[in-house]
DNA sequence: CTTAGCACTCTAGCATGCTAAGTGCTAATC
DNA sequence: GATTAGCACTTAGCATGCTAGAGTGCTAAG
């Protein structure tokens, strides 16, 4: 459908724009494409790619913008990963070789490193198994009325949660419970365990007056622990790309990054290996500026994770999905290390 | 050294401002103050208003402003808190009436319904106790290689932290390390507890081959224990009153209130009940046009805490300082009644 | 001490004109 | 038929100039 020298053009316009950010006009490619041709051939070209919806224009004198076809093409079929040197791929792993005490942190430094490594805005969701079950739950008491509930699922995760317990109920009462608990209802997965425990209230009634208050704690923590959990970097690189001092796009931004769901919304159908989703093919309509970049990686039976890379449209991402790339790799190598490390 | 009159009219003009936010010219006032006197009169005691540094104007033909030497006069001598009504005072009521398991969770519900309530940013502090001690410290194995160290402070605090012990440490080393803890650092003011902490490395050395990674985990959570914590509700309000896009103050805004240090420089010094902080007053440079409102809240034995609004240098003092109040009040209210119910 | 009146100042908004960059089209050339 | 030189045209961005409106300071009279 389009021509080796169109398909040069368009390549040629995506990535100096990706990298300069200003229109691209035919004089300027005359001279860096080096095809022997003239601008005014280059600017018959350029119609053709514009009649096509590969391109266009700001204003109808302006020089060319890739569009939303443009970049589409250009992404699954043009773009080379550009390699990644040496001294970066070092600093990746120097940056992720702390002592790490819990998985959480690695994912949560990997956003902060991977925003810092692009000046974009980074997520990451931790290695999630599926079929996820309740493996034990654990109620301290702390003194002061205080106890510490702890559920522990089945991949080694652990949400925990203080409250306290109002002055009429016992010890042996709290006991009661979790042993009811345990027996019906450890072991099962997690998306069943809320049905289970409203079953149990009767039973519960016999040791706790109120077991309404218990429960709420519990569906809380247990919420925490189903829902997947993420890390957002460089927050603040997102300012970069807003047009001059819209508020109110800032502000949509920010509520959008900071709410769970959104996020979710945001990399959902991410299952493969990489994903590029580019302005308005995400369903947000805050983000017609913006593109995601998205990457799975396997830490073999502990699950799948995802990175993710949110920054502008024209992004350049050749060498982004390159970036991508030698991260997933070198964090699935900290992970796999770190298991290792504990695993039994 | 001011007139009658001319305080009238420094308050006028400040009260305008700051309902309005456009300078105050003196035909308007002229009608406004009912004084029976005519524009030209005010004219001349502006003069004298700007002349003694208490306004100043934007540029040599526009209405008066405030100056901050005219804020402070006002906040010190001239504002009288507006009485809320009793509309406002019961939703705030309700909106404290859910059921809490923690302080924290009360004080962050603070730092929301305050932003909410104002439009403005809001930074909570939770009840604080002098001279805390560490209470107690436990570590309970959870599987997995998991432990989840928790510890207790005499206010009734808890800081929790989970964490992985290499494979080859066994539960009994580890209870002698606890024990080992218990039997010499329970009981000490947190700030002598990290002191006396290395001074028993050699003694842990006996049980534990490497004790610096519990250390740190101990180190880290003890950290958290006496870091005053710190709520803030409605960052995003912060960005309406920034000169339109400039991205580079928004940053500057947003890694300020996310440090905790600069937090606490901000709020720092507040010992008096209400206290108000105008533009330079803060040493941060980033806030030259904001203004902070502070009040402490007591709650008896259990310590001292803070709420502050942080808005523009021309927010309505009578009207904020009206409402901390008030929400004061309720917050103590409801923290003395949370503190009842739970108390031994 | 107060005030009417006036000259002056400054901003905001609008229209105007200019330049640089880029385009589409046509007619001539390879 | 593909390519190109040349030209008329378009647009953003910037500077300039103008006007209306709001507000000031000052002066001279009440």
């Amino acid at each position: 459908m389009l021509t080796e020298r169109q398909l040069l053009i368009l390549e040629a316009i995506i990535q100096d724009y990706t990298t300069t950010g200003r229109p691209i006009g035919s004089k300027l490619l005359e001279h860096q494409l080096s095809m022997n041709v003239s601008s005014a051939t280059i600017r018959n070209e350029m119609a053709v790619l514009e009649h096509s919806g590969f391109i266009g224009k700001e204003h109808s004198s302006s020089g060319r913008v890739p569009s939303l076809k443009g970049y589409r093409y250009y992404v699954d079929n043009l773009v080379k990963p550009d390699v990644v040197d040496q001294n970066e791929i070092e600093s990746i792993r120097l940056s992720l070789d702390s002592n790490y005490y819990k998985v959480d942190e690695i994912i949560k430094e990997s956003a902060k490193i991977l925003s810092e490594l692009t000046n974009y805005t980074a997520i990451t969701f931790k290695p999630e198994v599926k079929d996820l079950r309740l493996q034990g739950l654990r109620i301290i008491p702390l003194g002061n009325q205080q106890v510490m509930m702890i559920l522990v699922t089945s991949d080694g995760n652990t949400e925990s949660q203080i409250f306290n317990i109002p002055k009429n109920l016992s010890g042996e009462e709290i006991e009661a419970v979790i042993r009811v608990i345990n027996d019906r209802i450890v072991g099962l997965p997690l998306d069943q365990v809320i049905d289970r425990l409203h079953e149990t209230i009767p039973l519960l009634l016999h040791y706790v007056q109120y077991p309404a208050g218990f429960l709420d704690i519990f569906g809380d923590i247990l919420e925490r622990s189903a829902r997947e959990q993420f890390f957002v970097g460089g927050k603040l690189n997102l300012l970069n790309f807003v047009e001059n001092g819209d508020v109110e796009q800032i502000k949509k931004l920010y509520s959008l990054i900071e709410r769970s769901d959104d996020i979710n919304d945001l990399v959902g159908g991410s299952d493969q290996k990489i994903q590029v989703k580019i302005g308005s093919e995400m369903t947000n309509s805050s983000l017609v500026n913006y593109s995601l970049i998205s990457a799975t990686y396997d830490v073999a039976q502990h699950g799948q994770g995802l990175i993710a890379l949110l920054g502008p449209t024209n992004m350049p991402y050749s060498k982004m999905i390159g970036l991508i790339r030698v991260f997933r790799e070198e964090l699935t190598r900290k992970l796999l290390a770190y298991y290792n490390l504990y695993e039994k």
